[in-house]
DNA sequence: ACTATGCCGAGAATA
DNA sequence: TCGGCATAGT
């Protein structure tokens, strides 16, 4: 429209040529292929503005999808600081979220109620327990958790029960509990999330009109992180992709680690072929990282052989080198580590700033142990969440059932909490009358008799007094009542370590209320966006861009605003747009957020985040890459790309570190350095331990004894005043000078006695080494290598 | 209704 | 080895 604008525009100011070509696509569709790093959220939100500000599209006609809350609010956030446009009111969400959107505008297609209520994977394993319970599923043979991970897996296939391919008589039962459990979802009016994305593609599959509507409303589709989209999503993004409008996708095939919870990095190159894509953008440029940090990255991913191909670059220069380090054990790794910090600390690095990753959260304990011990204050990520935490859960079960009585499953975790006398044998009767009658456990009470039945009628009618005293109230109100009546916070009040969980209590008040504030939940009011020549950009009336009219606005307010009913003029009440709000945004899961505080997760928790110091701990086979991950087909790969997700984490130092003996399990546990160090340049790094020869795959030593010689300390560059790099004393501690015995697991020995036999497993060190052998003639047994006379078989 | 005990499992996790 | 969960016992 203004292309003269578009051109000299500021938005398109300090942008590589790259990015600019990215922002400045045409409408068509497009592959952006981001390195870490390299500034996409910026490219997606300024491809976004840019298109506002030149008058291309209205707010309405722009459909943007995240994987995250977080990052969709960072579009929202960093999109609103660019143009002043009403980013509320933009269709820019999860995958989840947009959803939710639609399925409550469309409520009737899909056939939901409007206030259907969404489970989150807490209720959704309770439901299908108590469902496999009710058919007299045998739990030994059907694992609820299994059953749960296979009904989800099956969603995101985009298959219903009557779709799945039945083989064995195992399948047929699976299916049919998946039936089963769609039934009893669509009675109780809930849906979990996998039901979320599948019935609003049915929606968009089965209805031409509606399809087409959103096609020519939004004339610029953008994703977010493609490469985790899974099969559903891919199919999902496919029907809103008309002949008019264009799809950007932006992803790195190098960051998908999600392969695992049904990510196909596939449906890149599937979209690049489906779509025809012409335009391909690759962001190689880093402004994240010194260079020998992307070396690392670069030469380790060059590793895979299955990527589309790309390269990190840098204008900074080497910076430091990636510190790398060899622990007798895990907990001298994680005392190292608190070393680091503090020697990071005092150079005026800021805790925030440093990040302790690892592969598996089971790793996080002896490194909280060792910082708590010195006192260093940290923070791990991935632990409950607010919305999950019991207390939130039961209340917002009371809540539920303000709004749905026959939601059953909020029915089961609150009727006998606080306890009233409800014990399961009540229940079971009643869960029984219930199904005989086909109603829900609320209708139910009504048929029940004796005293069970009478403490059921009793809680039914408080809750039922409860939905009336709090009609017409205000959500905070609402919530307030229902604290006080259902005797939620009495309970609390009464219980020992009760404080915390009133506390939580009383910020879900709180979070109600911003959400009604914040959200602007209930307001009509839509600022007009402006477009930053400071010209208003019109409100497009829906039948001037040949929209049918009846359907939902171009412009909307809140993001959890839903349409009301066309016919009936039904819509939302607060409350429900509030649990569902806290159903599609679990909260925080970091403890004291706010502190100054070195930050603990798994490396896959990390994706996103950077920091300017991160270590990288317990590197070693079976862990980093994971035992588990072998086995599958890729999986090395997905691991590589772990690896590199973590090394490009770090701005300015990067540390990698593993241990020889690891505690897992309760056994002591030897590991093989990981094979990830032998990928990385030599000139990149800076080995602070003896670069020890024999653990990168040489049959003989798997790590006891060192070599002679030492290196790999003679260029302290580090940060002066008597660092850790000047070795006042050895790392690591002086071992037993016993000769490395030269064993391996899957080595087979002879044994005067007992013949030939297999190394199973090691343990111990030194004296106490031992070797757990398998002799075809006497079984397994475990020898002390000190004591018994073994010699290698080649 | 609450506590004690035994058993199992143990990878990463968004919405 | 540890911890979460389900069942048994008082």
């Amino acid at each position: 429209m203004f292309p003269e604008v578009a051109a000299e525009s500021p938005l398109l100011q300090s942008l590589n040529p790259e990015q600019r070509a990215a922002v400045t696509l045409p409408n068509e569709h497009a592959l952006i292929l981001a390195g870490a790093g390299s500034g996409k959220t910026r490219v997606l939100t300024t491809r976004i503005a840019w298109l506002l500000a030149t008058g291309q599209i209205g707010p309405g006609n722009v459909m943007a999808v995240t994987f995250t809350n977080k990052a969709a609010k960072e579009m929202m956030t960093r999109l609103a600081a660019m143009l002043p446009v009403n980013v509320r009111g933009m269709w820019i969400g999860t995958f989840h979220g947009l959803c939710n959107r639609f399925l409550r505008a469309h409520y009737k297609l899909a056939n939901l109620p409007q206030s259907f209520q969404i489970l989150d994977t807490q209720d959704q394993l309770s439901a299908i327990k108590r469902l496999m319970k009710q058919n007299n599923v045998d739990e030994e043979r059907f694992p609820a958790k299994e059953t749960q991970w296979y009904i989800a897996g099956l969603k995101e296939e985009g298959l219903r029960p009557n779709a799945v391919d039945v083989r064995t008589e195992e399948d047929r039962r699976k299916v049919e509990i998946y039936q089963l459990y769609e039934e009893q979802c669509q009675r109780e009016g809930v849906v979990d999330f996998a039901e979320l994305m599948l019935r609003s593609y049915e929606v968009l599959r089965d209805n031409d009109p509606i399809r087409e509507h959103y096609q020519r409303r939004f004339h610029h589709i953008l994703i977010d992180e493609f490469q985790d989209t899974n099969k559903l999503q891919y199919a999902w993004i496919k029907m809103f992709a008309g002949a008019q409008n264009s799809v950007l996708a932006v992803g790195d095939d190098d960051q998908s680690i999600y392969a695992f919870r049904g990510a196909r990095v596939g449906n890149m190159s599937d979209f690049v072929s489906e779509f025809s894509v012409r335009h391909q953008i690759k962001l190689e440029q880093n402004y994240r990282s010194y260079s020998n940090i992307l070396d690392s990255a670069n030469e380790l991913i060059a590793h895979n052989k299955t990527r589309l191909g790309k390269n990190l670059r840098t204008d900074q220069g080497a910076g430091e080198p990636v510190r790398i380090y060899e622990a007798p054990t895990d907990m001298a790794e994680a005392q190292w580590m608190v070393e680091e910090v503090r020697n990071l600390v005092r150079d005026d690095n800021r805790r925030n700033e440093i990040a302790i990753l690892y592969r598996s959260n089971a790793q996080s304990r002896v490194v909280e142990t060792a910082l708590f011990n010195a006192a260093v204050p940290y923070r791990v990520y991935g632990g409950l969440r607010f919305f999950e935490r019991a207390e939130i859960k039961h209340a917002l079960a009371y809540l539920r059932l303000l709004e749905n009585p026959s939601d059953d499953t909020s029915f089961l975790r609150v009727v006998n909490f606080p306890a009233r006398g409800i014990g399961a044998r009540s229940i079971e009767q009643l869960q029984d009358a219930a199904r005989t009658a086909g109603s829900s456990l609320h209708d139910a009470v009504a048929q029940t008799t004796g005293k069970a039945g009478a403490n059921l009628a009793a809680f039914v009618a408080k809750v039922e007094a409860m939905r009336k005293e709090t009609e017409g109230l205000t959500l905070r109100e609402i919530i307030e009542v229902m604290l006080q009546q259902s005797g939620l916070i009495d309970h609390y009040r009464a219980e020992r370590d009760g404080a915390d969980r009133i506390e939580n209590l009383e910020e879900l008040v709180n979070a109600a209320e911003s959400f009604v504030t914040q959200e602007g939940f209930g307001r009509d009011a839509v600022a007009l966006p402006v477009d930053e020549l400071g010209k208003t950009v019109l409100r497009q009336s829906p039948a001037s861009q040949g929209l049918d009219p009846s359907l939902p606005e171009v412009n909307e307010p809140a993001p959890d605003y839903v349409p009301p009913d066309a016919e009936t003029g039904e819509t939302l009440s607060p409350l429900a747009a509030f649990l569902t709000h806290a159903a599609l945004e679990s909260g925080d899961n970091q403890a004291q957020a706010g502190q100054d505080a070195v930050q603990l997760m798994t490396v896959h928790a990390a994706k996103g985040l950077e920091f300017d110091c991160v270590f990288v701990s317990g590197l070693e086979e079976g862990l980093f890459p994971s035992e588990r991950s072998l086995a599958d087909y890729g999986g090395l790969e997905e691991e590589r790309r772990l690896m590199y997700v973590a090394i490009t984490r770090a701005r300015k130092r990067l540390y990698l570190s593993h241990s020889q003996t690891r505690l897992l399990h309760g056994q002591t546990r030897y590991n093989v350095r990981s094979r990830f160090f032998d990928e990385l340049p030599e000139h990149a790094l800076k080995w602070l331990t003896p670069k020890n020869q024999s653990f990168g795959g040489s049959a003989f030593g798997f790590g006891m004894g060192y070599p002679t010689s030492r290196s790999g300390n003679s260029s302290a560059t580090g940060y002066g005043r008597g660092s850790s790099e000047t070795f006042a004393s050895p790392p690591v501690p002086p071992q037993k000078s016993e000769p490395a015995h030269g064993l391996k697991a899957g080595m087979k020995v002879f044994h005067t006695k007992f013949g030939e036999g297999t190394v199973l497993t090691l343990e111990g060190s030194g004296q106490d080494a031992r070797a757990h052998i398998n002799f075809p003639r006497h079984g397994a047994k475990w020898l002390a290598l000190s004591v018994a006379k073994l010699t290698p078989v080649t």
